[in-house]
DNA sequence: GACTGTTTCAAACATATGTTTTATGCATAC
DNA sequence: GTATGCATAAAACATATGTTTGAAACAGTC
């Protein structure tokens, strides 16, 4: 243990317990396992984070601090681009923070965590919702909203920024599923920029199908076909 | 409990398990809490399904079978519709599998079951996979695949698939998320078709984009960016 | 060097939990 | 009626696990 001895009890405990609570579940993990992946004794998870919720807690706020440090989703110099292009960097900011290493390492560690807060919200979760998540939802939302020319309701915007952000998590949460399914499609950090495109340029075609004043009609078509699953 | 007493032992214990192990996981649910939702006595578990695990993966066979026995996501009657057409019966049949009461009751229940064995599969869920959920892939890729006609290779197609699916998993999975960040979006009994209608008129702007024989160039785009995040 | 506050350690504690055991009801067949 | 096989019930068992305890090691200060 060459540069991880450099570290402190502390950042080690939270570190493996990253790992080990995204591999496993808040129940699943335990504190022997974290301890030991830590190297370090089971009595210190409690002398620095009072107990497992607490140590939870911490990786929490570690994960996302750091993840949104290292990857932001918007940078000064696009300010004035076109949506295009800002849409590109969110969504690759978005493969890149989940799926690489100096990220959330995808399924095989930290990223799994995050995406069961998305199902299964921990109550330290709502302060993460806040610091971090909700800044990155106005970016995305006034992204799309330039895509039209302000003209175009919330109703229309909301649901096409679930659409990107539903396939950037599934690549990341999804990744064993995929891997069985569709192997090409499996991220990885070699192929990592070609699926970010792919979701982007998807993406566009969706934005631009939904916000297309065209169509009025269309929102019809579900009706039809309701009586059939009822 | 009127209905309820109907069941076998048995079948209560499957049913109140789906719930159970949807909403905490493997780990988290314990079978005296599954015994008491079932009204049944703890070794009955044991009795019928051997140990915990045999349970589990029951309740995930059960859970399937039913699902696509409610919901096909094809037809006989649409056998020789156009792409469009099928396209958007196969994503409501996914919304109304994934999220009606009939279904897996998105998140409050079932739902939830599935979308942690996406992320963490179960050694019972390989059997799932063959038997469930590959016939699936195989029409929603012959579908995409009608939208060009048949000169696109697989590296498009797959990962058009998997944008489809990702937002209808993600509707559900996620629904805690999407309650706190876009509450008109939620998903509920009332508005499961323009949701689904949602996603369907986005995939179909998507698919559009991806399968359209011009821009080559597009796919390079990503790699200007790549430094940025290196 | 002795003192003090902080951190680490090994062991113990209390409890939760999956499983097994043994006994009891409850049909159906002889 | 009696016996046999299936289903359920209550209690016991063994273990895993979060937490606490009290002592030891350490670092900085006077």
């Amino acid at each position: 243990m060459p540069e991880s001895r450099m570290l402190t009890t502390k950042e080690r405990i939270i570190d493996a317990a990253g790992d080990i609570f995204g591999k496993q579940g808040f129940k699943a993990a335990t504190v022997r396992n974290i301890a030991r992946a830590a190297d370090a004794n089971i009595a210190s998870i409690n002398y620095h984070f009072r107990d497992k919720k607490g140590l939870y807690g911490a990786v929490l706020e570690d994960i996302f601090s750091k993840g949104v440090q290292k990857f932001p989703s918007t940078c000064e110099a696009q300010k004035n681009c076109s949506p295009d292009i800002r849409l590109q960097t969110f969504i690759h900011s978005m493969f890149y923070r989940f799926l690489t290493g100096e990220g959330w390492r995808g399924i095989s560690g930290k990223g799994r965590l995050i995406a069961r807060e998305f199902s299964n919200p921990n109550p330290a979760f709502e302060d993460i919702l806040e610091t971090y998540i909700k800044p990155q939802k106005k970016i995305l939302v006034a992204i799309i909203s330039d895509f039209s020319n302000g003209d175009v309701g919330m109703d229309k915007i909301l649901p096409c920024a679930i659409s990107i952000i539903a396939q950037c998590v599934y690549y990341a949460f999804a990744a064993p599923m995929i891997q069985r399914m569709a192997e090409e499609s499996m991220p990885t950090t070699e192929n990592i920029d070609r699926l970010a495109d792919h979701v982007f340029k998807f993406s566009l075609g969706g934005i631009q199908t939904i916000l297309s004043p065209l169509d009025p009609e269309a929102s019809q078509q579900g009706q039809r076909n309701q009586e059939k699953f009822q």
